[in-house]
DNA sequence: TTATAAATAATAATCATTATTATTTAATAA
DNA sequence: TTATTAAATAATAATGATTATTATTTATAA
């Protein structure tokens, strides 16, 4: 997980001929730190504490933005709102369907493989996604202590 | 794409203490042999012209249940309707996101590694999902013939 | 500094999905 | 076969995340 610093988001949202807005920062460098898979009412939340008057248009409008760059993913899930993901790199989200937290998990075996994968498939391949479902160990604890 | 008989739907359905209607079976049927990740809306156009007086609730319900049970997977995409896949076996969905046309990939490389792959991860999975978006090559033709 | 195209905030609108409820029906047992 | 009953259906309303609209503000380039 890469941090990306204040002066490259600058960079890169001029180069794509986007304004600089104090906002738009801000919402960028709440997605792009995060590694909670935030839905965008949560990063919502977050701005608000600095910015009291962001409304949610302006969030769902960045993180859209952020998308159309490529910089985050959007991931949706049954029964959940969008999550939005900043880990562009192959990986695999593992994902408890009862808490509803996320993490990425980076596999060795699977960066390996995927290549050859992937390289059955014709035509120009812009995306992917790998998710795997499991009930976290704290939902896990939950269930048996009841 | 093994095709699954009326008479073991009916079985799965009472094992699962499930009332077998006339509607219930159309629906199980529609997406059960389907291939091309229908929609609720799709399902529900399909059994309408058999049962004019179905409600879209019973549709989702149907679904709700099916997916329950196991015998398929909801899939949620961006900017799009739940799809349903009857295909629980490991594949790749390739998806157009021109189109939202999706088709099942079996990949034997994927299948091969994929025990491997998932091996290092603790806990017990419950579901796995691999999408690979890629602009089919009719919207393909559609955008360079302009 | 000015012009202007774009971004923001506030608000309303959208629409897939879910909840509610009166009515009907499949399944079970007498 | 009929009666019982819990579940399923159809119709409808409600929900809620996301998107559209618009007046106002602002970043940027000339």
């Amino acid at each position: 997980m890469q941090k990306i610093s204040e002066e490259e988001i600058i960079k890169i949202l001029k180069e794509n001929r986007f304004k600089v807005t104090p906002q738009r920062l801000a919402i960028c460098k709440a997605v792009l730190s995060s590694t909670n898979h935030p839905s965008a009412e949560q990063v919502y939340e977050n701005i608000k504490q600095k910015y009291p008057t962001i409304s949610r248009a302006t969030v769902y409008k960045t993180l859209s933005l952020l998308k159309e760059i490529g910089l985050i993913s959007e991931l949706r899930f049954n029964d959940t709102y969008t999550r939005y993901d900043p880990n562009i790199s192959l990986h695999i989200n593992i994902v408890c369907p009862v808490c509803l937290s996320i993490y990425d998990f980076k596999s060795e075996k699977l960066s390996n493989s995927w290549k050859s994968v992937i390289s059955d498939i014709e035509g120009k391949i812009i995306g992917h996604r790998i998710d795997v479902y499991k009930i976290c160990e704290k939902c896990e604890e939950n269930s048996s202590s009841r």
